[in-house]
DNA sequence: ACTTTAATTCGGTAATTGCCTAAATAGCGT
DNA sequence: ACGCTATTTAGGCAATTACCGAATTAAAGT
């Protein structure tokens, strides 16, 4: 729960876990949607993987990365709940995917 | 939001928020739970004036702390929509006050 | 084995953070 | 105005953070 608060702390890592709700992706894809060099965005990657936010799954030369949902639910789940703030899972399904080019 | 996150990644703080949450408080009350010297919590203290999460009122010699529940409920809904998570209001009443000595 | 592509690790820098003690500010009672 | 209590501001320090370019590691194709 430390790490994943941390982790939240920082807009460019807060992008990334969006980003990868809507799909996963490949850690050079990520970092193709930010003007920050590759490493930093490496450094983000690794503070979310530490914070078990996403996973990392090498696939050939690329590793992708995808959100871990539940545990950015449970996170939240159990600081809201501290203040009587109920949260619940929401209904199946994402939101809708873009067709098309992005 | 940023300042909101920002506030939130410190534990020290969420502790604060915590402790808002059972009932308002004095700054020097709520140092006194701290192990930490009162400039530091005061700091604390400031950073959470300024992300709104609590609001201070003079009394006396005296200032208030009391947690504004709105605007931490705002946050936490505003970026766990972003997720298709939902969260909820609980219902009204707060946990239950401790009588006697603290 | 060499090259290409993809990502990380290394080394370093500027800015921020969290902490402290000492000093200043603010209100209240005398 | 003086002293007491409560809190914040100021000044400074060590640790962390976010960033970069250069070098390294890893996988796959030639």
């Amino acid at each position: 729960m430390e790490p994943v608060f941390r982790a939240l702390a920082d807009p460019t890592r807060r992008r990334i876990l969006q980003l990868l709700h809507t799909r996963q992706m490949s850690a050079g894809e990520i970092a193709g949607r930010f003007t920050l060099a590759k490493p930093t965005l490496s450094g983000h990657l690794a503070i979310l993987r530490a914070a078990d936010l996403v996973s990392a799954d090498r696939q050939g030369t690329s590793i992708i990365y995808r959100l871990n949902l539940s545990v950015l639910q449970q996170a939240l789940l159990g600081f809201a709940q501290v203040f009587g703030i109920g949260l619940a899972k929401a209904p199946l399904g994402r939101r809708r995917l873009r067709t098309g080019a992005g």
